[in-house]
Parts: C-alpha cells; sequence; structure tokens
DNA sequence: GATAATATCTTCAAAATCGTTCAAATCTCT
DNA sequence: AGAGATTTGAACGATTTTGAAGATATTATC
C-alpha cells in the first residue's frame, strides 16, 4: 500500500468515526504506530485533522460550527421554505436589517447570491454567520444582551439604530393574528419596531406554527408589511385581514 | 479510547440522559472515578456541562458551539493558567471590559464565581458565552463586525463605549515587546484604548507566545498596565521593563 | 450541632503515548 | 543489478495520562 492510501485511508476513517485512535488506526492500515503518527503529522500539517494524545479528530469546517444551530432548529423544513420565497425581494447592493430570531437566520444563506450587501443585525448568531461566511458587510447593534438568546434589545439598542437606516427589513415574531404581529418581550419589540421605522420597506417572515396566537405586544399591524412569507397556506381569515391592510401573502 | 473520545462519549450521554452520577460515567467508558472527574472537569471548563456533587448535568445546549472554539484554541493550557491569576483581582459587583480575544474568553470562566458582574465586551462569542451561562450582565459594543474574527471594531465601536465606565478591563494583544502591546489591526487597536481609557484599571493577559513581538500599531506602552498575566517566566529584560514601568508581572 | 457517610481533591507510582534515533526494508534511477 | 534516497518499524528516554490511596470537604442523619 501506497503512503498516500494509507493517508487516504485514515480519512476515510475519520470522516466516518469524527476521531480515532492511534491503536484503531494501526488495525485499520496493518501498520505500525510509527507511521501512522508520521501519517498523522502530515495530516495536521495541511490542516485536515487535529492531533491530539492518543489519536487525532477530524478538523472541524468552519460551517461546521453553525450546523448546531440550524441542526436543533424548530421546524427547519418550514424556515427553508420561507428562505426560498426571499429571492423575489433581494437584488445586489441591499442594505438590511435583520432580527435575531432563527427564522431570519435561516435565510441568510440566501444572501450568499448577491453582491454588495450590508446588513445591521441584534441578533448575535445572525451576526457571526454572516460574518463567518463573509455573506455581508455587518454591523452589529451595540446593548443590552438578553440573557440567554444571544440577541441585543432594550433603549441602547433601540437608540443606536438611530444612524442607520435600511431599504429591507426582515423580521420575524413570537406571534401574528388578524390585527398584527406580537412579541412576548417589550425590549425585544423596540428594537424591531426602530428597525422598521428606519427601514424603506418591511418582510414578515413567519412560519405557520406562529399564527393565530397573540402574544403581549403589538409590534405592528399589517399594513407596515409589505408582505408576510409563511410556509403554508393561511387561514382565509387571516388571507383577508392581509389583503384589507394592503400586504401580500406568499408561501411555497 | 483515547481522551478526545471519551469527553465525547460522556457528553452523548449526558445529552440522552440530561444528567448523569460519577458511578454511570465509569461504567460507561470503562475507566476510573478519577479519570471521569478529570473530564467533567475540563468538560465544565469548555462551559458544555455544570458539575454537582456525585455527577454533572448538561449546560445550555446552545454553548456546545462555543465548546468549539475552545477546543480548537491555540496554547488552551497557557491561557487556562492564565485565566487561574485573575482572581486576585476579581471581586462581586465589578463592572469589567473585556475585549474579544481568545485568551479573555478562556478567562470567562472564572467569572462565575462572583455575583453582580456588569460586562461590556466587542467579543460576540465573548458576549454569547456570558449570557448563556448567566456569568454577568452582559452588553455588546456596537459597530462593524470585523470579518472572520467575530469582533467589534473601528470608530463606530469606540464611540459607542463612550457611556462606559469600568473598574477592570482585561484585555490581551497581538504581540508585546519592552516598549509595550501591540495590535496588527487599527480598528482593533483603538476600540482597546478607547477600553482602556475608561477604566479605571487594565490587566494585559498575554501568553508566552506573544511575548517578544511587536506589531504594526502600539496599544499603549506597560505603564497602563497594572499587571501582565502570563502563563510563563518572561525573559529577564522583559521583566526589568515591566519593573521599570511599574506594573507587576504574575505567572503561576 | 455532632457524627457518619459519601464525594472530591491531592499526591504518587505505574502505564501509555510521543518524539527521536537508527538500522532494515523498500523504492528509484541509472 | 546496484548505489543512493526514502520509508518503515523497533527501541529508548521524556512526557502525559491514569488509577489507587489517603487527606479533605460536603451532605445526610440523628
Amino acid at each position: 500500500m501506497f503512503a498516500e492510501q494509507r493517508s487516504e485511508k485514515i480519512m476515510e476513517y475519520l470522516r466516518a468515526h469524527k476521531s480515532a485512535a492511534v491503536e484503531e488506526l494501526c488495525r485499520e492500515t496493518f501498520c505500525s504506530a510509527a507511521t501512522v503518527r508520521r501519517d498523522l503529522i502530515e495530516l495536521e500539517r495541511m490542516g485536515l485533522i487535529h492531533r491530539r494524545r492518543g489519536g487525532a479528530t477530524l478538523a472541524t469546517e468552519r460551517s461546521a460550527e453553525y450546523a448546531h444551530s440550524f441542526r436543533d432548529m424548530e421546524n427547519r423544513e418550514g424556515k427553508l421554505k420561507i428562505a426560498g420565497l426571499l429571492e423575489s425581494f433581494l437584488c445586489d447592493g441591499l442594505s438590511l436589517f435583520l432580527d435575531p430570531s432563527s427564522t431570519v437566520l435561516a435565510a441568510c444563506p440566501v444572501l450568499a447570491r448577491y453582491q454588495n450587501l450590508t446588513v445591521v443585525t441584534n441578533g448575535l448568531f445572525t451576526a457571526q454567520r454572516l460574518t463567518q461566511e463573509a455573506l455581508a458587510d455587518t454591523f452589529v447593534i451595540g446593548g443590552h444582551v438578553k440573557p440567554g438568546s444571544a440577541s441585543v434589545t432594550g433603549e441602547l439598542a433601540a437608540g443606536f439604530l438611530e444612524g442607520f437606516k435600511a431599504d429591507l427589513c426582515l423580521i420575524s415574531c413570537r406571534g401574528a393574528d388578524m390585527d398584527g404581529a406580537y412579541e412576548a418581550d417589550l425590549q425585544q419589540a423596540l428594537v424591531k419596531k426602530r428597525m422598521m421605522a428606519s427601514a424603506r420597506m418591511t418582510l414578515l417572515l413567519c412560519d405557520h406554527s406562529k399564527l393565530g396566537h397573540s402574544y403581549f405586544y403589538r409590534v405592528a399591524g399589517f399594513e407596515r408589511f409589505e408582505a408576510l412569507l409563511t410556509d403554508c397556506a393561511p387561514s382565509p381569515e387571516l388571507q383577508a385581514a392581509l389583503a384589507a391592510a394592503g400586504s401580500e401573502v406568499l408561501y411555497p
């Protein structure tokens, strides 16, 4: 067996198992620990693996870190469908406000198809995702970080937005009924309202599980939204309310 | 099975059961209680679990991503040693500025031992870590996110700091020689300088690999630092320079 | 509040792993 | 086929990790 084949075999094994002990790899490749270690040193130099005492682990691709926040997402399928609906509103050079919701986070990958986008967001995950993948020139809103939510909220955050003006604002909400969109957290709502006020156009991204539920604070009525993007057809009453407010409804 | 795989097995078990006794984990991993405990200590330092008497419980889901950046960190051992040196400077109720460096990020777990801390940071990872584990009341600095670094920098960020005043500022640097601490990125340096200017006291956290190297922009001379915290004894020349500037040097 | 029971921490010797060196085996090129 | 280069496996000292035992700390019980 050539050295190259052996390295490939090691990589194959690692890709399948994520990590492997030196001893395991000896059995797998029918050669000595010294040889396996030399191969591992090479592979590490190439940046394909990380060597640890006792064995090695597959090097983490950048995007793998975000796999987690995606994998654990509620109704990911629905959110990806919603993301697909966004395309008709996007073009090169746009400036965007993005809220910190997972629905909007799931929409980030579609931004890759456009050039020279500028984004302002109060979502820490969203900011990281955008910059790590170089999807857009990104600004994060300063202010108080709401514990456990990775989002920046409150008066200070709303104030920070004063300097900015965007073409398009993408927000989700905690719930929506015939009278508009709701949030449970006032601080969060404050930022969203300010985003909407400073944006030329706002889209509401909202999967079906949110529809028909109202919460403590109403962020805005439908007349403030250009369109509602959702993953399956809303009830006829809701569609009527949206039509009355002059908003489009889009679903796959 | 080597250390990494064993830790992964423990995490798998914890993800399935939410919590586990040491004894359970011994059976699961075929090794002694001492080894399991050592692994648990390590996992706790990475922020993945909380240790309880008798075993451990899973920490918040999202911190798994933080752990990734922790695991692959350069010279993690050194950074943890530096974190240990911090204790003599901390107390309840403190307000802190934290920079976005991995060295400072590694120091976050020690904050868990204090109450009512307030933190202002321009590191997105740092902000997430602090809020996920409820280590401190956290504010994130608003401004431009430097691509690939998960840190907020530039004029806007420096300006945002104007409203804040902190008791203690923890910063790292790209390099340090006898004349002080350096950064390669001007935007980054700008924020650090502003942090230092608004803090009553500043500590420089810097592992040995940084010492003896200078970069494009000098952030500050040693007279501006209360102390240098590092992981092994600096060269005699550097120690002399620090002494001349009236700064302490701490190492394990 | 004192005592017993249990878990954790500390220390240390044994075991395992790693890097290095060197001779044997294999490959390459003439 | 044979000289030189490269790769491999074994041996050895250095380093790290492990498990056991005793000391210490924490919780439970009375």
